[in-house]
DNA sequence: CCCCGAAATTAACATTTGTTAATGTCATTT
DNA sequence: AAATGACATTAACAAATGTTAATTTCGGGG
C-alpha cells in the first residue's frame, strides 16, 4: 500500500477532524489501480461498488442511449473522486460505463470494505459525508448550468473552470456532456474564434 | 416536537443501523415550520444552514440570472429532503432561493445544529449519509436526463415519474426546470397533444 | 512513405428553440 | 359586471440545433 497518495493524504489531512492516525485503517483497505487509455473500469451492468480517488489521467461515465449513441454524464480528472453511482448510492447494477481516456492511475476502495472500515472506526465517517458532498455540489453545479446557461456558454465556462482537461479529450466527448451533438459544439467553437478576432 | 412527523419517522426507521431510541435527541433539535404559498424560505445571500423535511407542499429552489430571469433547479414536494447546498455543502452565502409554491408544512434542523447532535451520538451518522445520498442520486438523474434526452422526452418523462407534482405547478417552473422557456414548452405540450389524438 | 481510421469540420436541409408581441383564459378583485 | 393581473397559448421571425453526408485533418500502423 505504499504507493504515491501524496495528494490524497494530503486532501484528506486537511479534513481537520480526521487524525493522519486515524487513517492508517483506511489506507490498510486500499489498492492501487492503473488502467491504460481505452480501458474500461466498469462495465454497464457491472454490481461492483468501487470508489476511487484519482492520481492521474481522465475517466469518462456514460450512458448508452436507446439509439446506441453514448451520453457522457461528466469526466473526472486528477484529484477527483470517481463512484459507481448505481451501485453506491442506489444498490443496483450500474447503469453507466466508466472508461480511462488517458492512462490512470488511482487508488481504489471497494465500498463495503469502507463501510467496515467506518463501522470500526467511527471518527473516519466525516470522510464519506466529504465526497458526497464533493460529487453533490459538483453535480448541482452541472445542473445550474444546464437551466442558466446556453450551450455555447456552458462550453465557455467549462473552458474557463477546466480548460486544461477540455484540450485533453476528444470533443465529441465534450458535446455530449454539454448536451448537443459533436456538429453542433464544432459551429459553437467556430462561432467563438469568428467574433473573438473580430 | 410533538408534531406530526409520522412520515419523516417511518422513513427514518427503515434506515435499520439506527434504532427508534436513537433518534430522541434527533428530533429534540428540530421544529416544525410553516409557509404560506408564495413565502420565502430561504433568500440569496442567506448564511443560515438549513436541512428540512417536507411533509406537505412544494418548495422551488431557483437562481436569479444576469438578465434578472429566474431558474428553477428543482421542486421538492412530500417525502423529500430540501438543504441550502450553499451554505451547508460550500459553507457559503446562498446563491439560491428557496420558495414555497404551495402552504408548506416541513420538520427543521439547523444543520450546525444537526453536526452538534452527531457528534455526541456518532450512530446516527448513517442519516447524514442517507440524505446525502438520497439527493445525490437525484442530481445525477437529472443531469442524466439533461444529455440523453432532448426537452420534450424530459417532459414526458417528468410526466410519468412526477405527473401529480407538474399538475400543481404553473408550467413556467416546469419549463425552467428542464431547461427551456415557457413559449417551447407550451409548443411541446401541443406537439404531444396532436401526436396522441392521431 | 503511404494508407487507414478516427475525429473534426463543413455543407445542406429539416426541426426545434429563442424572442417578441399579441391574444386568449381564468381567477380574483373592485 | 367590469377590470385587473398572471399565466398559457399562438403567431411570426430569427437563431440555434439536429441530421445526414461529404470533406478535411491528423496521427498511427503497415
Amino acid at each position: 500500500m505504499a504507493v504515491s497518495m501524496e495528494t490524497l493524504q494530503n486532501l484528506l489531512q486537511q479534513l481537520n477532524t480526521v487524525s493522519p492516525s486515524d487513517m492508517a485503517p483506511l489506507f490498510a483497505a486500499t489498492r492501487q489501480v492503473k488502467l491504460d487509455a481505452g480501458e474500461t473500469y466498469i462495465r454497464e451492468g457491472d454490481s461492483a461498488r468501487k470508489l476511487a480517488y484519482l492520481e492521474k489521467g481522465i475517466i469518462r461515465a456514460y450512458a448508452v442511449m436507446n439509439n446506441g449513441d453514448e451520453a457522457t454524464l461528466f469526466l473526472r480528472c486528477e484529484g477527483q473522486f470517481i463512484a459507481s453511482h448505481d451501485t453506491i448510492i442506489r444498490q443496483r447494477p450500474s447503469r453507466f460505463i466508466y472508461r480511462a481516456l488517458e492512462d490512470v492511475i488511482m487508488v481504489e476502495i471497494d465500498y463495503d470494505q469502507l463501510e467496515a472500515v467506518l463501522r470500526e472506526n467511527p471518527r473516519l465517517e466525516p470522510l464519506r459525508s466529504y465526497f458526497l458532498q464533493l460529487m453533490l455540489a459538483e453535480a448541482l453545479d452541472s445542473i445550474e448550468a444546464f437551466v442558466t446557461l446556453s450551450p455555447e456558454e456552458r462550453y465557455l465556462q467549462l473552458l474557463e473552470s477546466r480548460g486544461d482537461m477540455v484540450n485533453r479529450v476528444p470533443d465529441k466527448y465534450i458535446a455530449s456532456m454539454l448536451g448537443v451533438t459533436p456538429v453542433s459544439l464544432s459551429r459553437i467553437r467556430k462561432r467563438i474564434h469568428s467574433r473573438g478576432k473580430q
